[in-house]
DNA sequence: GTGGCTCCTTGAACCGGTTCACGGCAAGCT
DNA sequence: AGCTTGCCGTGAACCGGTTCAAGGAGCCAC
């Protein structure tokens, strides 16, 4: 009675092995469709673990094999940052979608400063609690890569790494959305054009600076013109209103990400700016809400669910032993001009 | 030699037992601080254990203790919504402030149907990967209370639970901000406003939407203008298109979350409607960008880091065995008066 | 000197799987 | 008939902890 109303007792894998007249090795053999037994008796053990509803022990298991089936992904960034930023969200949405046709779990963290990061790192890794990492987020010699390679972990890179390996990395050109923007702008007249910029520590936030001052270089436009921020609204907002403060104003600005480019949108109207007429915005990720803005907003388009998708794969790939030599290359980032960005004002 | 730069070996308990010279029942006794062990043993077991870098093996632990030291959250939301909606990652985000101070891990699973949610929820249950589940989004006649008790799984209920509890609840009283936006807006003469909300089978979203309609009924308005929507900036889009085909058409439009806020501000705006001039509009959650709109929406503030904060300090407390008899009131959401709202026109 | 008590310590079982090494048996080969 | 070979199946060890029941040492009282 009382064990009927306690704590449900699970059915072990030696509870399929006496119901099915067979050792429990052999039941192990059959589940993980093993050599060496008989078709026969394979089907009967199967039918018997389905009927009493047999699911390995993950701990079980995980103790044994020393495999925790569970992949994690740290994110370095303020609360504040990573809720206003739509990329990691849909890229965790991704990783999800194949993972849960999997036996995996997400296991996710968020920690402030690079040494929680690298706490978090450590922790997962000797805790076993995870078989791989996702990194995100590249940075200027990122410490990640040589955690997880001490550690042992197999991991997908979203960017290039630092080191030559043979884990999974997802990469992707910018270039090509880069000089739409720029060709766009340049087509309805902008000479002055500034930037603002993601923190330069990070590594793509970086390049993307770098392709985007030499598109301006090729059309002869002065590439000085950037200012660092660090992806958050009020960022934004200041490094706009530093740049509106010059002598010839831009008239064009290009921001690293969407929040961004919104917020300098309003430091623009709040000096009686009219966008695109006196001042063109252009931002970066195309955020949900960048297309129901009053103008639109132009922006580059992004893939991060996908790029999630294919992490996940590719991962799960790599922890099963899976060897990768040349990087994937995922779909471009496009340019999408909407109402934002127009001709340059005089 | 091989050894060494291969796996790491990782120092079990026994190492520490080796090398302090006890058994290996006495350095688990020692480390997990039960009583019938010497002081001076204690701290000399402790220190070889600092010393050689053990920490516990997860899985062995969780093996034999049969806990997962892991809590889960599972979204039942498309990667769209989830992605575009702050408070899930601010939730999460607060959640971990907690958790990373703690031995616990959040699991997530972001799945897109009912039915793929209960699945997650048994897995999560049955593999024995998390101990207890954080429960957000409540719905009518909610199943996950149902598996939650069945697995004996502890939770935390973002909202009251359909039947008594000893897990901890979090409740905000939503009516004072409610009772603020009405008077603010029937203060600037408004008699015909619309709501658009969420999904009705939403417990929330419901009671939000009859807390509303109870106070335009105090303020003798017409209550029965309102669309059920999904949260998505398509979906705000579509409810206010047709709120404003409507003849008298409404002079405000009360919203369930920003976003469709914002896509119905887009609405008015592409059927050269001024904003507030022409119609007023209110949000509710204050994501980032809502301030740095043009003009900026007001809304009503909500704290989805700190409920994450709370919820997973109660659920580690309800996991240790507390049980709670009282709901835990959190501060209310507060109405933030901006720039969408304003007298209503003639 | 012996019994009884407390305090500290330990061997062994257990959690629920995986896997190694071995054994029985029938078929194939010489 | 004797020996190898392959197939199928099993016992036992192992993963790294926790915990129960029992054992030894030291001390006190009778």
């Amino acid at each position: 009675m009382k064990e009927a109303s306690g704590r449900r007792r699970t059915v072990r894998i030696s509870d399929v092995a006496a119901a099915a007249g067979v050792s429990k090795t052999l039941v192990s053999y059959a589940l993980n469709n093993r050599p060496g037994v008989r078709e026969e008796t394979r089907e009967r053990i199967v039918a018997k673990a389905r009927e009493l509803g047999w699911t390995p022990s993950l701990p079980a298991r995980a103790l044994s094999v020393s495999r925790a089936y569970a992949i994690g992904l740290v994110f370095e960034k303020s609360p504040e940052a990573l809720a206003s930023d739509q990329y990691y969200t849909s890229l965790m949405a991704g990783l999800q979608s194949v993972l849960s046709h999997s036996r995996y779990s997400l296991v996710t963290e968020v920690v402030e400063s690079t040494e929680a990061e690298r706490e978090a790192y450590l922790r997962l890794a000797h805790d076993g609690r995870v078989d791989g990492m996702v990194i995100v987020d590249l940075r200027q010699d990122d410490p990640r890569f040589a955690l997880v390679r001490e550690a042992g972990l197999a991991f997908v890179s979203l960017g290039w790494p630092p080191e030559r390996t043979t884990m999974p990395v997802l990469v992707y050109d910018e270039s090509e959305a880069i000089t739409d923007v720029v060709k766009h702008l340049v087509d309805q007249g902008h000479r002055r054009v500034a930037q603002v910029v993601g923190p330069q520590t990070n590594a793509p936030a970086r390049l993307r600076r770098e392709l985007y001052q030499k598109r301006f270089r090729e059309h002869g436009i002065d590439a000085s013109r950037w200012i660092e921020s660090d992806y958050t609204a009020a960022g934004g907002r200041a490094a706009t209103a530093a740049l509106l403060d010059a002598d010839p104003r831009p008239t064009a600005i290009v921001y690293s990400n969407d929040l961004m480019a919104v917020a300098g949108m309003s430091a623009a109207f709040s000096r009686g700016l009219r966008v695109p007429t006196d001042i063109s915005i252009v931002g970066w990720d195309d955020i949900t809400i960048s297309q129901y803005l009053h103008p639109a907003l132009s922006t580059v388009t992004q893939h991060p669910f996908d790029d999630g998708k294919v992490a996940a794969t590719l991962l799960l790939e790599a922890i099963g032993g899976q060897e990768f030599v040349e990087p994937v290359w995922m779909p471009n980032p496009r340019f999408v001009p909407r109402e934002s960005s127009g001709p340059a004002s005089a």
